[in-house]
DNA sequence: CGTACTTTTGAATCGCATCAAATCTGGTGG
DNA sequence: CCACCAGATTTGATGCGATTCAAAAGTACG
């Protein structure tokens, strides 16, 4: 895949700015490598390709707790001014990243206004991405938040999941059990419509 | 209280460009007043002088979810690039803001890179302190949440609250009952040190 | 074809939500 | 200054729903 194609897949990558493109590399990623640990220093800015990298701590269960899911875009983007990271970064699936170091990717975002202004949008939207999974997390029930997902992470009232159920329920906040049995619910008493992978929402109003 | 007191009591002021200066417009607000309403077109970037700012969206059965809560600093920073407030912007105390038009708030990001550089690591800042509170609501217990509380947002084992139990057991995601409860279970077992709204945690390693 | 992991169901338990009601508290106005 | 009021704090009782532990069945992948 060329630069062009990469461009083309994610628009994000066009700003970034010709001086910074010689400092890309190119590098393959194994379901299960840890990428970056907990207290490693901060030394490149990852864009995944394909495959999924997710950010990653550890209560004191030891459960992993999902704090950000990539597949296709920037990872632990706010490490970029920190001098170590704060979660370990993990593949989850085979794949492919780019990756920045981070010296000349700070640079550029100096240099470059137009770079910076697609950062900060970037920055801006993890933000609303964030607080909606607070929201979600507010909410008491399995139920709420399973329909809070669909309407802001689905379209229409559909979702596509592209995880498994069992990472989808640590992304709600619930066992993995208490997932299946929640949706196994909402499908027979008919507010859910579920094939496969496709969620979706029956809306009362539409009746 | 004049520019310079202001920018000593929030240095992030200090980075407002001069020409950004001449727009921004000082008000009291009140308390319970709403200062900005879901779907209001975003006309201006508020950042709050003294009193308390929420920012709140309901759940289904009408209860309040805070999803920021501002006593000195930016509110709803990610509304910069949206037409429309995605949340209610609400204050909770009488105090004071000033207030800066987006417009000219956005324009002066693009000239003024240093402007821009602060308002980067601002957003960063933000995305990391709305990590810690997702990973915060996927505990699960009560007392797992209030020690995540502490840690996160304390110093050495110390948090002195600066808001109601109330409001602060809906920031932890439960209900006041679960957190008073909780707060009386933990001191009585020696784990918690409670002085009215100074909360310490007492670590076994330290005994 | 075996192995690791997900999906699914069951049963028991526990913690939190819920509803209720009694103080306590800070602030207001008479 | 005191009575009053709204809201916060606190305690109690009850029930539900999620967790937990367990185990079986299904599925993907090498």
């Amino acid at each position: 895949m060329d630069r062009k194609s990469l461009i083309d897949s994610q628009p994000i990558l066009a700003s970034v700015p010709e001086p910074l493109w010689k400092f890309a590399e190119r590098r393959k990623i194994e379901a299960g490598e840890t990428l970056f640990r907990i207290d490693d220093p901060v030394q490149c800015m990852l864009i995944v390709i394909s495959g999924e990298v997710r950010l990653i701590r550890r209560d004191r269960n030891g459960r992993e707790i999902i704090l950000q899911r990539v597949r296709k875009g920037f990872v632990a983007e706010a490490s970029l001014d920190v001098k170590t990271y704060l979660c370990d970064v993990v593949a989850a699936e085979q794949g492919e990243v780019l990756s920045f170091p981070v010296r000349e990717f700070r640079a550029s975002l100096c240099d470059d206004s137009k770079f910076q202004s697609y950062w900060m949008k970037h920055l801006e939207q993890e933000v609303r991405r964030l607080r909606a999974q607070c929201e979600r997390l507010s909410l008491h029930s399995a139920a709420d938040r399973i329909f809070h997902y669909i309407e802001s992470e689905g379209v229409d009232g559909v979702v596509m999941l592209d995880q498994t159920r069992k990472t989808w329920a640590a992304e709600l906040g619930l066992t993995h059990e208490a997932l299946y049995r929640a949706l196994n619910k909402l499908k027979a008493e008919g507010l859910l419509d579920i094939n496969d992978k496709q969620i979706k929402a029956i809306s009362l109003r539409n009746v």
